[in-house]
Formats: structure tokens, C-alpha cells, sequence
DNA sequence: TCGCCGCTTTCGTCCCGCGGAAGACAAGTT
DNA sequence: AACTTGTCTTCCGCGGGACGAAAGCGGCGA
């Protein structure tokens, strides 16, 4: 803990001069460079942009774009700028813990929307953030926050704490020793408060986030887990409501009632009523 | 033919794929023909099914799917099998044609589907095939023609016969001389018929579809345009109902009225109530 | 008209990605 | 246990694809 932190290399990206032997960068990860130029903020970049952003020569930036956008991987406005093509979308489409989950899910989450008439998503995680696979929005509330693809760090949101707490104590560990971004001045930025909200949540197996990622509009975040074959926490579902309007008490059960539908249909033990059969 | 032929290089890198068109293939189509082994009925794969599907030597498919895993692309399962990772969710969200039309026309969508309790999809196009960027069961079907990320033929659908009607000459040509693949009895197969039938959408603004893509469940679907800024047709917006329940005329006003929201939402002309100033 | 900027194409060199081969490992079969 | 079959992983030499420089193209504003 005490330990001499080396300096942050801020925003500098390595670098590479050719000659200097160092990168040797693969074609596959050029390919993902370019990719990965595009971004929420980002959706969609000229080729020069998309050039500079991947850290590729224009030539071939060039060569690569033209072979992804024949393949389906990124298409062209009529203004000549990229964007991410559906071919993308589709294979999307086909993660295992992603549109899969939100199939068998979304008549469930389709329903707590209805009744609570709240921001719903249902995350998961990747790594140490979590990742949205279904999200519905309010009627009247526009919160940007939360898309279906969406990525936030696991602190800083009620479905990032259920899935931060249910995780394995080596992501605890990266996600505690690693810096703890702040969105607010709400967000839990100290290892050992996030460490004892951590225990509140498998307490509870409800959590409560207030405020943790937007300052503008006070929101209250309240998130459950979801379990699967294992009973292992497999996403978390949450809900988002302006503060003050709803109390944290009143929208745990329904959330615990839905989680447990899509639990159950998901063919957790916990969930499955004692006289129904095991598929 | 007849010409001096060379000795065959035996070692010969140029392996072809059998059957996979003219090789020559490049680093980057490797990376996509590793992308490309997955789909909807081969959700997981294996090392070596990857290997087999994408037409790659074990050694190249194996160094590729590494370097796609640190990335994200694709995750491997306790069980070894790999799948699509959650960046590609995230990525494919970004589609400017895909999940940024949902986000806007869910709280649409979700009315008509409140409304009809029918099985609802948003379509736009994508090539000569529909994807479906919005798709809501009903509660008892269990569909699985429906999924977000899903394509079909643009003939087979009523969500792609509108966006067919509605497409560039160029497009339809390509599709009537193409063929028309035939998935029950009743699908349009005949090139004549077709356009007799896109004749029909233009003149009404909607189209029918029976028993087009299902042969087990007699269906019906009704599907109608959404138009964009310049008043094109940018999606189609489409109910699927069991044939008999309900008329297709009665299904026609609500699904205009939702999509003439969609479309003055998405700032289209002529769906913009007279006294709106024209941005 | 010029210059600027972004996009496209060409071309020769070099280096990195390719596949063969062999090893490691697991599971089913005799 | 030995054999078989299938999988995944690692190593290595070679050759052809990928790279960047540079020149050509086209639109836009000064």
C-alpha cells in the first residue's frame, strides 16, 4: 500500500518508431486497432480519424477499412464517414452471456419496467466493468447512462456492485487494488468502503447505489443478483429511479421477484419451486 | 490450359478453402473468417470447429483466437469452447443503423407491443437481408425466427418486403434476379409475383405476409415503413401474429400511428405536425 | 488561381505470419 | 496397460503478403 506508485504514463500511448524493434505489432491486433477507434463517442470517424486514432499509417488504414467494410464489419454514410456496419451487430448478437441472456430475459425485465415504470438494465460482467445486455428507459427520463452495450466500472453502479460481490476474490482483488475512477463526489472511491459495501451486498443480496455515476440528476440505483445452472451469479438486474421519488425497501421485492423468474428460467436450483421437475 | 505449368510448389502457402471463392486471402479476412465460423446455430465452437469452419490451419486459427480472447472478441467457457466476447455486444451497439435506432424507438415499440401483445421486430437493411435491431415476444410464442441480430432473406419478411419496396431499383433488381429461397410453401419464390407484390406495399404503405418464413405455426405478418430525415425509408416496423386471430386491417392503424412516431422522432418530414419548424 | 486537406492508388522492400511437424493431454476402446 | 482418436499447444524456417513512402486525385475555401 505504501509502496512507491511509479508515474502514470498519462494519455501516452506507446509509441512505436519503426526501427526501434520494440512493438512489432500483429496484423490481427491492426485489425482490432481499427476497430477499436470507434466508441460511444466515436460512432462514427472519417478514415483519417480512424487513421490517427488506431495509431496506423493512412495506407493501411485504407486497406484494412476496405476489407471490413466489404465484409460487413463497418459500412459508409453517404457523407464518406465510417461506422460500425449491422454485420457486427449480428455476431454481437451471439454472445453467450450477452443477447442470449437478454432473449430469455426480456419478457421478465419487459414486465418490472411496466409495473415500476423505472430505468431497467440487466448487466453482466466483463472483466472488471460491467456491461449492459438489456436496458429500458423511463418515459420521461433521457439518461444516456444506460444502452444496451453500455460499459461502466463495476464500482460505480448498483448492477457493477451485485456482480462485484458475487465475483471471485481475484477480480475483487484487481478491481480494490486498482484505482477506483469517480464520477461524483458520491462515488465510492475508497478500497475500504467499497470493501465493507461489498459485504453489505452479499448480506443483503440487494444493492443500493445513490449518485454513484451522474451528479446532475440525483438518482437512486437498486440492483439484484441473477443466478444460473450453478446457482452462480451469472447478471445482475437493476433499476434506476430519480431520488426521492421511491424508497430503496419498496423496489427490492419486486426486483427479488422478477431476478428470481429469470433465475429460475434460467434453471437456477435456488429458484426452482420444490415440485417442478429438474429439465 | 494448355500453357507450360510449373512444377505444383508443394509447400505452396496458398492453400485455398475448397469451395470458399478466390483465395489469396489476406491477414484480415483470416481474422474474419475466424468471426465468421460463428452464427446462430454454432453459437460455441471449439478450437479445432473454428478451424475446420473458417477453412484455417489449426496453428494460424489457434494464434488468431488467442489474440482475439486478450482483446475481447471472443471467451472461452469452463469447458474450453469458445465464444463471442461481450466486446463485440459493445461494439455492435454502436451500429449507427442499429442499436442507436432502438434506443430511440423502443419506448414505440414497447407501446405496440403493449398494445397488440403481438410479437413486434424493427428491421433495416443490410444488403439483400433484413436485421432485426428490436424484437419483443409475446408471451406465450416462442419464436425463434425473432432475435435482435437476426437476418433474413428480404423476400421471406414483411418487415423486408417493405424495406424492399422502399430501397433503391439497383437493390430490388439484385434481389428479384437472385434467387428467392424458399422456406415454406407460400414463400414468393416467383420474381413476377414479387413485384407485383412490392407494387401492392408502395400503393397501401404496408405489407402482408402469410406463412412466409414458418411452416409449423401459420403466421401473419403486417409491416409498415419508418422514414428518417429526408423522408427515406430507414427500417420497417412489423407484427407477427398466429394466423386467424387477428385481421390484417386491424392491425395496420396502430402500426402506422407507432411508426409515424418513430419516424417524427427520427425527424422525417413528413411525419412532423404542421406547426413544427423544419430543423 | 492557388494551396490545403483528405482520400485513393501504386510499388518495391522487408519482416512477420504462415503451415508442417512434433509434443502434450484427455477420453474412450481393446 | 497399450493402443487409438481426438484435441490443444509449441517450435521453426521460409516466402509472400503487408507495410509505408510517395505520387496522383478531387473537393473546398481563400
Amino acid at each position: 500500500m505504501s509502496t512507491t506508485r511509479p508515474l502514470r504514463p498519462v494519455g501516452g500511448r506507446s509509441r512505436e518508431v519503426p526501427g526501434s524493434g520494440q512493438g512489432s505489432a500483429t496484423a490481427a491486433s491492426r485489425v482490432l486497432a481499427v476497430l477499436d477507434a470507434f466508441g460511444p463517442a466515436h460512432a462514427t470517424l472519417t478514415l483519417s480519424e480512424i487513421s490517427r486514432r488506431a495509431g496506423l499509417s493512412l495506407t493501411t488504414t485504407h486497406r484494412l477499412v476496405g476489407e471490413l467494410r466489404v465484409w460487413g464489419a463497418l459500412e459508409r454514410s453517404e457523407d464518406g464517414r465510417y461506422g460500425i456496419g449491422l454485420r457486427l451487430l449480428e455476431l454481437g448478437a451471439l454472445a453467450p452471456h450477452g443477447l442470449q441472456l437478454r432473449e430469455l430475459a426480456v419478457p421478465y425485465v419487459d414486465d418490472l419496467h411496466q409495473a415500476t415504470r423505472a430505468n431497467v438494465v440487466l448487466g453482466v460482467r466483463d472483466g472488471a466493468d460491467v456491461v449492459y445486455v438489456e436496458a429500458l428507459r423511463a418515459r420521461g427520463a433521457v439518461r444516456l447512462m444506460s444502452r444496451i452495450g453500455g460499459r461502466w466500472p463495476l464500482h460505480a453502479t448498483g448492477t457493477g456492485q451485485v456482480l462485484l460481490a458475487f465475483a471471485g476474490p481475484e477480480v475483487q482483488e484487481e478491481v480494490l487494488s486498482g484505482p477506483l475512477t469517480s464520477f461524483t463526489p458520491h462515488t465510492i472511491t475508497d478500497p475500504a468502503a467499497l470493501r465493507r459495501t461489498l459485504a453489505e451486498v452479499r448480506r443483503t443480496g440487494v444493492a443500493v447505489a445513490e449518485n454513484q455515476l451522474t451528479a446532475d440528476a440525483p438518482a437512486l440505483a437498486v440492483a439484484v443478483p441473477v443466478r444460473g445452472r450453478g446457482d452462480e451469479v451469472v447478471a445482475a438486474l437493476g433499476v434506476t429511479v430519480a431520488a426521492g421519488t421511491t424508497q430503496a425497501s419498496a423496489l427490492a421485492p419486486v426486483l427479488n421477484a422478477t431476478a428470481r423468474g429469470i433465475s429460475r428460467a434460467l434453471g437456477a436450483p435456488s429458484a426452482q419451486p420444490p415440485s417442478r421437475r429438474c429439465t
